[in-house]
DNA sequence: TTAATTGTATTACTACAAGTAGTACAATAT
DNA sequence: ATATTGTACTACTTGTAGTAATACAATTAA
């Protein structure tokens, strides 16, 4: 269900966190579905209950599931909708970005743009 | 002519980067013109050489200004049009943004998608 | 041709942040 | 009550960013 790659650079939250996206948009997972607890999931994973638990609390900061102590995480009831509309405008952003990297914008001038939109995070 | 804040968490390097880009852009330096040495400028404001000089290596990295051993850096030729065409295609880019933010788009996910449209930089 | 001026490359030191782990805490369920 | 669950706090380790010290290479000017 939740495959890892240690030699990869990703942090492993990271790749769970994908994990997670990965299985809900294919549909694997749909919502309210209950997630592996915390602990669970780090065993069978040999990790840091922390490190799930990381994955998790961003999942559920992006909206993708929702935690709740001594329940569990569920995958959102809402997510479908949400992604849906979300992925087309991600398109949108790709194409406009690739026209301004053909005019020149660096990474560094993207990043200095994504800092003044997402503001103190 | 440059004003640097050292008690600013910007790299020193990134505040020069600024300045010129801006002395370029209210028209106070124009193609061709010169910019001060490395080792000078690094003495005027109390810096290292190498710091100046990564300024200036990602200044001409951008299309800013050009350099060359013995010479001396000076302001890229061709730097209006650059300028203006790429302004506009920014300003594209962030409109999109924004809708995709309203969205939920992250910043997060946002970073992934720069990843992937600079490969190993 | 020689000395001065210029940008570049290499290396190393330091500080800070990211990633992960250890442990204790708090809320819910049974 | 006790077990199960997510959360908060702290600390350790590692890596990367920023800057500096130094040596190098190319051009210019005398």
């Amino acid at each position: 269900m939740f495959t890892l790659d240690f030699s990869s650079r990703k942090p492993i939250y990271e790749q769970l966190y994908n994990n997670v996206v990965k299985l809900v948009s294919l549909g694997i997972m749909k919502p309210n579905d209950k997630l592996p607890p915390v602990r669970t999931l780090a065993t069978e994973l040999s990790v840091n209950p922390n490190t799930v638990s990381k994955a998790y609390k961003l999942l559920e900061a992006d909206g993708y599931i929702c935690s709740a102590v001594g329940k569990g995480s569920f995958i959102s009831p809402d997510i479908s909708e949400i992604t849906a509309e979300k992925q087309v405008a991600i398109e949108s952003l790709e194409a406009e970005l690739k026209k301004a990297i053909a005019l020149g914008l660096t990474k560094g001038e993207l990043l200095e743009i994504a800092d003044r939109h997402f503001p103190k995070e």
